[in-house]
DNA sequence: GATCCGCA
């Protein structure tokens, strides 16, 4: 017998419930939100007693809506009882820390009613005095006629509102008008990110959708484990063998496939994925037939290998587009002559024969590439390349893939440039009467995966010429695919490979040993000139870098692979030279906030603000934190201009003392310290890419057989199954 | 058991 049993066993049982009406929210972040208030009587709107309020604590992720005041919801799970001193007298909270049921819903009578949409921002321009008169209005049928935008609810509400505040009221039960199904798969546990997706491409037939397939779950963010046992919890009447089931099983290893960069794959490399998510070796073979029933992919005859449909059609689409531009040769007329005679002319230099090699292939061709590593006079070539596009009347759209190489690009060639994310979003690129001719240019083209470019094709005319400009040796894209290696690989489309330009005072020794590594070759020395080897074992690497930063901190730049071991050498970095200076405060919903980010401390942005000149990776250094009414105090850039700390610019600041290579490709800093932990992404082309961020001195922090590995070892980007090159060459 | 980015 076991006496400690039961009380364990109540301990679990013990469920409370409770409804309240919200009156605060103090706080509100990416992982946790909290928001109080008074309690309710079961089934009923009047508050239910003074002497005690409620607080929910959870993630975001699995509440059915962002909490309002105003909103009524319930809740039911353990619940922590407080007391607390309140001024005078003492309170009772209770306190719901990640519920196990939780539901909202709108106030839905005259009194709440009115006063939630007098007070909720959704509802813009409508206070209180018109909130009443809507009521008055519609009374009951309030909700059915909001919920449906139609032109005899506007004519209804037209008596009370004005045409603006009509269009309000309708924005703003957009949000709620969902509530019944979030609350529905808040029950069975679907998170809130997925239900919003689910919402924004199902509308109200979600819910029928989910019981219809509730593998589409898949598609909008779910883990296959997870439904399947939210089919299983559900007794929805799927067996283990449904279709469904197995080709979404297919579906799913195939995206591991391509998560991992390639563009198609093999039966032998999905059949592990596949044995794990259906543990059986029988539906696993059951699962491979349907899906090539079914054309989830194509089986490649010749080769054998599998293509996912959605990879292929792409990859079909991008070699189509450049073989036709690429066929367009013999563009270099006496034309094309004069505006190259008239850009060369405004240099104030001579160009090397590679480089005049490079500008002139860019102008013969509406195709063309200008690849190279740094130091190799890429924009010097783009530069007086455009200049001639330009005196050929051609316009020309610039972009780059982030923020800051965009703004860099910006700089360096003197026209407008945009992110792809912001030209993706604008009117596609056409000819018109008056502008016919359009030059695409693409920055930093190395880091352009295989959807990305997919997505550029089809927003440019045919007739759009294309400049891509990278280094294919550098970290290839996130996505799959490697659109840049791949046209250099298969030579069908004109590039020019620039290479260092030897510089007289050339002593640090950077450009050979950067080049050695690109050719995986192992340096004789690993210290040599300006760089400079720490022996360091795995798990010093980040106090070394720390003690190595500190040397000469204004021109240092830690560079790492993970933002776990970023994470730390900043926590590290901080400790040892900022320690003591104050903190950045902040205030929400009137109450106090410490952000661990100190006086002094280098910062580093992850968000594009264009007003307020501030890009993702953006560098600087934390002058102020003095709040005022306006902002919480100031960043110095590293452009030498000043930004004040809004609540949104807030959102998006870290330390900067080490940063990711992914955050500082493309850009350059005088002495660079690497952390060279191996792991997945460090390669040959991440320690090319990392020391080829430095100006003047390198350190690097590691293991000889780390490093010696990595150099030697083929590269991910090799790795990578990529079809595109083939289907440029035929 | 463990990765990097850009947008909404």
């Amino acid at each position: 017998m076991n006496a400690q049993a039961p009380i364990v066993q109540q301990a679990v049982a013990q469920l409370h419930q409770d409804q309240m009406r919200v009156t605060s929210i103090p706080y509100t972040s990416t992982n946790m939100v909290i928001f109080s208030g008074v309690p309710l009587a079961k089934n009923s709107y009047k508050t239910n007693s003074g002497k005690y309020y409620v607080t929910i604590k959870a993630d975001p992720d699995t509440i059915p809506a962002q909490p309002a005041l105003g909103q009524h919801w319930s809740v039911k799970g353990t619940r922590l009882v407080e007391e607390m001193e309140t001024g005078d007298f003492v309170m009772q909270q209770h306190t719901y820390e990640s519920p196990e049921h939780i539901e909202c819903s709108l106030p839905e009578t005259g009194e709440q009613l009115i006063r939630f949409i007098a007070r909720e921002v959704d509802f813009k321009g409508i206070g209180e005095s018109k909130a009443r008169a809507l009521w008055e209005l519609l009374g009951k049928d309030f909700h059915s006629i909001v919920r449906k935008d139609t032109p005899e609810s506007r004519e209804w509400l037209r008596s009370v509102l004005s045409e603006g505040s009509i269009n309000a009221l309708f924005e703003g039960y957009v949000k709620y008008k969902n509530l019944a199904y979030c609350n529905w798969m808040t029950e069975h546990k679907i998170p809130a990110s997925v239900q919003q997706r689910l919402l924004k491409h199902h509308g109200e037939e979600s819910i029928e959708a989910i019981k219809q397939n509730p593998y589409v779950l898949i598609g909008f963010g779910m883990s296959f484990k997870d439904v399947d046992k939210l089919v299983e919890f559900d007794q929805f009447k799927i067996t283990k063998s449904d279709h469904r089931r197995l080709s979404s099983a297919l579906e799913t290893s195939i995206r591991k496939e391509i998560e991992k960069g390639h563009t198609y794959t093999t039966q032998a490399s999905l059949r592990p994925y596949l044995t794990k998510l259906l543990n059986d070796k029988e539906l696993v073979i059951q699962a491979f037939k349907a899906g090539h029933d079914r054309a989830q992919y194509i089986l490649n005859p010749v080769t054998g290998t599998y293509h996912p449909t959605a990879q292929l059609l792409m990859e079909n689409v991008v070699a189509k587009r450049l073989k036709v531009l690429a066929n367009q040769d013999n563009l270099f007329d006496e034309y094309a002559n004069s505006a190259y005679c008239f850009a060369v002319d405004e240099l104030p230099y001579k160009l090397t024969k590679k480089q005049i090699e490079a500008v002139t292939t860019c102008l013969d061709n509406a195709v063309s590439c200008i690849t190279g590593g740094a130091g190799t006079g890429k924009t010097t070539v783009l530069r007086t390349a455009l200049r001639a596009y330009q005196q050929m009347g051609f316009e020309i759209h610039a972009v780059a893939l982030s923020g800051r190489a965009a703004m860099r690009l910006h700089e360096s060639i003197g026209l407008f440039t945009s992110t792809i994310a912001k030209l993706l979003r604008e009117d596609p690129i056409e000819p018109s009467s008056e502008q016919p001719k359009h030059l695409l240019v693409i920055d930093e083209a190395s880091m352009i995966d295989l959807p990305t470019m997919y997505r550029l094709v089809n927003h440019i005319h045919p007739s759009v010429r294309i400049i891509f400009t990278g280094d294919p040796d550098q970290l290839p894209p996130i996505g799959c695919g490697k659109v840049l290696a791949d046209i250099v690989l298969s030579k069908a489309i004109a590039n020019t490979m620039l290479d260092i330009v030897k510089r007289q005072d050339g002593s640090t020794g950077i450009p050979e040993y950067s080049k050695l590594i690109n050719q995986g070759i192992v340096p004789e020395k690993l210290s040599t000139g300006a760089i400079h080897f720490h022996e360091t074992t795995k798990n010093n690497i980040a106090q070394v870098c720390c003690d190595l930063y500190q040397q000469s901190p204004e021109n240092s730049r830690v560079m790492a692979p993970t933002k776990a071991l970023v994470a730390d050498i900043n926590k590290l970095t901080q400790e040892a030279v900022n320690l003591n200076r104050n903190r950045l405060e902040f205030e929400m919903h009137g109450e106090r906030f410490f952000q661990n980010l100190r006086l002094n401390d280098a910062i580093l942005f992850t968000q594009n603000h264009y007003d307020k000149g501030i890009q993702n990776g953006s560098l600087g250094v934390l002058t102020s934190v003095e709040s005022s009414s306006e902002n919480y105090g100031e960043v110095t850039l590293d452009t030498g201009d000043k930004v004040e700390i809004t609540q949104s610019v807030l959102d998006c600041m870290e330390l900067g003392y080490a940063i990711t290579l992914h955050k500082a490709q493309g850009s350059q800093f005088p002495r660079i310290i690497i952390a060279l932990r191996s792991g997945k992404i460090v390669d040959r082309a991440w320690l090319y890419t990392a020391i080829t961020r430095a100006e003047a001195e390198i350190h690097i922090v590691g293991s000889r057989q780390d490093f010696e590995l990595a150099v030697i070892s083929e590269s991910n980007s090799n790795k990578r199954h990529s079809f595109l090159s083939e289907m440029l060459r035929s």
